[in-house]
DNA sequence: CGGTATCCGTTCTGATACTG
DNA sequence: CAGTATCAGAACGGATACCG
């Protein structure tokens, strides 16, 4: 048996705590997608309401539209957000947070308000550490 | 000033909500730090107290040792990860989170917690939008 | 044991051009 | 507007060899 799962039964120690660090389990896959460089802004920024195409793309700074394509696409695979496209011209496509989407959203925004508020933390241990190896 | 800062200054009505897409923000350098494949699974052992080297590449599954090696490298110079030499042969070298590290385990925790709780939702998603598409 | 140095294939990513 | 297709360069990541 070689299909990702949550591989919650290898007997090691950790896994009772519920972590898992199996190469093929499937809650690191999932992780890996979330936890992406353009996917978490793009949460982000579909929580407050549902974008066009355009309107993200010129949101999300240095993102190309290869990339954002490539997110959204991946995103919505997972079911974590809604592509409409609307039978206009020129065209419309509006994205959206699924529910399941939206449920992630706070864990997100808890990782980004964590990040937003300890930089400086960060930004000093990084002076410390270069400082001291040169 | 090209220099990352938080740039929650730029005049968009995003940013009023805090949140920042700008490639040069500080805030994203750092998201992409701890939202890395491995740093989430260093962060997420290291929290049930220190480990060596040798443990923490035993309970990771597939990650090499260069990669280990430098994951360790930037979470210790992002402060999060603290490195102890021991003097002894053979050597022996203890990692342990920061206190600024076990700040961060809630949010990681929260993170990795919500993985396995939804990865049948989003393994559904998938088989759907696979069959929709071919 | 706990690394560092090097090589090298793969994967990611951006730029560009084109389309319904 | 919202993509798709293609291509080349950069970055990532693993394998291997070697060291204090």
């Amino acid at each position: 048996m070689k299909s990702p799962t949550h591989c919650a039964d290898t007997g090691s120690d950790y896994d009772v705590l519920q972590w898992d660090t199996r190469e093929d389990c499937e809650v690191r896959q999932i992780l890996d997608r979330i936890a992406d460089k353009w996917s978490l802004l793009v949460i982000a920024l579909l929580d407050r309401g549902s974008l066009r195409f355009t309107e993200l793309r010129r949101e999300i700074d240095g993102v190309s539209q290869r990339m954002l394509t490539v997110t959204l696409r991946q995103l919505e695979r997972d079911g974590l957000v809604e592509r409409t496209v609307h039978a206009v011209v020129p065209p419309r496509v509006d994205y959206a947070l699924t529910p399941l989407g939206r449920t992630l959203h706070e864990t997100v925004r808890s990782l980004v308000a964590w990040t937003e508020s300890h930089q400086r933390e960060i930004a000093a241990a990084r002076a410390t550490y270069d400082a001291r190896t040169g």
